[in-house]
DNA sequence: ATATATAATTAGGAAACCCTAATTTTAGTA
DNA sequence: TACTAAAATTAGGGTTTCCTAATTATATAT
């Protein structure tokens, strides 16, 4: 049996892998992510690797091994069936289903979270847009992508954020951008990848690599260049 | 905030002292109860009598201020109301609810228990006949009672048992008793208090103190002698 | 009353978790 | 290249939670 703690650990060692997969997993990304001190995860590391749930080393950084990714994309499976039980089933609002799914998510029994699944019908994506892994820990496949992964020419339509500040939120209200609203991006700037694009008015606005790398879009051009991974 | 494990000392504490009133709660029971040693017992009972949430002394044994038995009946709550949730909400079979809510009790969210205690309809007791005690720690005033308690003369009702294991059950299905059967006692013999009564079916039958202690019972006949506490 | 269980307590220690302070690497920059 | 900032590591320590073994009380029973 493995702790909440541990879990924890798994769990943010995952998240941060899948932020972007270039960059290696610090320990000072996890202790940051745990709010604890780097010793603390050092030591921890040292442990989690003994026993088999993740390699680490300086270079490298901490990588999830297949046992520990088993536990973690778990977690991160009954996370968002719990955020989608609680926001769909008993009503709570976006904001407040996070904490508790924190908590809900450590209750171990596969039964209840198959129960509550097939209550909430089974869906392959929270009311976040994130997707539910499988049992076996495959995600559904999307075309869902950050903005920011646009080529010219792509006609997109926004299916949610991946930030959820004040700040960000209230900067896309400034540039008219609504979720479902259809973006068609005429030009990447080459030298800071500024995002110059049309919004659901024919506006143009201009968008930062920033700003669109928390916008989730899906685009809606058959054969668009986009899609093609290099 | 209190710990998971600080919740179970004050609930195992709540659970030893009302099984039986006039015994003191020991610290081989405590750990007993929890599956630990006595000397771990010993020690967390100093730190939780420092905290203010129990006193502790050999001739007294353990007992629960008011400050930890607010957290304990809490404890009790939720876990019931997590019971009757996954019964009857959720359809799990009886023998399942329990492990799956001893973790569920330990989910910090008032709101979430305020939420599903609604939707259960807000019954005072669960499908065990257990009493749900309210948000300020108040169980519901119940003539619910052990059938051992009973004087000659009672006619009562069964409500439920306290114990669930298949050689009470079986012993209940030979003589004849199930769910609310009317029970007549004739007579309680005074040596080992085995109670003489008749079942549903007219039957005289015989049941031990032991067993008579595990089934639980209401009055029907008014101004029964067996409400009235010497 | 004395021997014998049983319960409570004390002593001492291990593992899990978490920290600060100091040191060593590594990386980035003038 | 040398200096400096940032990240990783080492050393050492504190608290919590749990244990075994030994000791002291307290009951129980012959």
């Amino acid at each position: 049996m493995n702790s909440f703690k541990e879990e924890n650990y798994l769990k943010a060692i995952y998240q941060l892998s899948v932020i972007d997969k270039e960059t290696i997993v610090s320990i000072t990304d996890i202790a940051n992510s745990l709010a604890l001190k780097p010793p603390t995860v050092l030591e921890k590391l040292n442990t989690l690797s003994t026993k088999g749930y993740v390699t680490y080393n300086k270079i490298e950084g901490a990588k999830l091994t297949k046992k520990g990714f088993d536990i973690a994309i778990n977690i991160v499976r009954r996370h968002r069936i719990w955020e989608t039980y609680l926001y769909k089933q008993l009503h709570f609002s976006w904001s407040e289903v996070h904490e508790i799914a924190e908590q809900l998510e450590h209750v171990n029994s596969d039964k209840l979270i198959d129960k509550i699944y097939h209550v909430i019908g089974s869906p392959e994506f929270d009311p976040h847009g994130d997707p539910i892994p499988n049992k076996q820990g495959v995600l559904p496949v999307s075309d869902r992508r950050p903005l920011s992964k646009s080529v010219n020419g792509c006609k997109c339509v926004v299916l949610g954020v991946s930030e959820h500040s004040e700040a960000f939120l209230n900067h896309l209200t400034d540039l008219n951008i609504v979720l479902n609203d259809k973006l068609v991006v005429e030009q990447i700037i080459a030298y800071d990848e500024t995002i110059k694009m049309r919004n659901k008015n024919k506006e143009l606005i201009l968008i930062s690599s920033k700003a669109a790398q928390q916008l989730q879009v899906i685009c809606v051009k058959p054969n668009c260049g986009c899609k093609i991974k290099i």
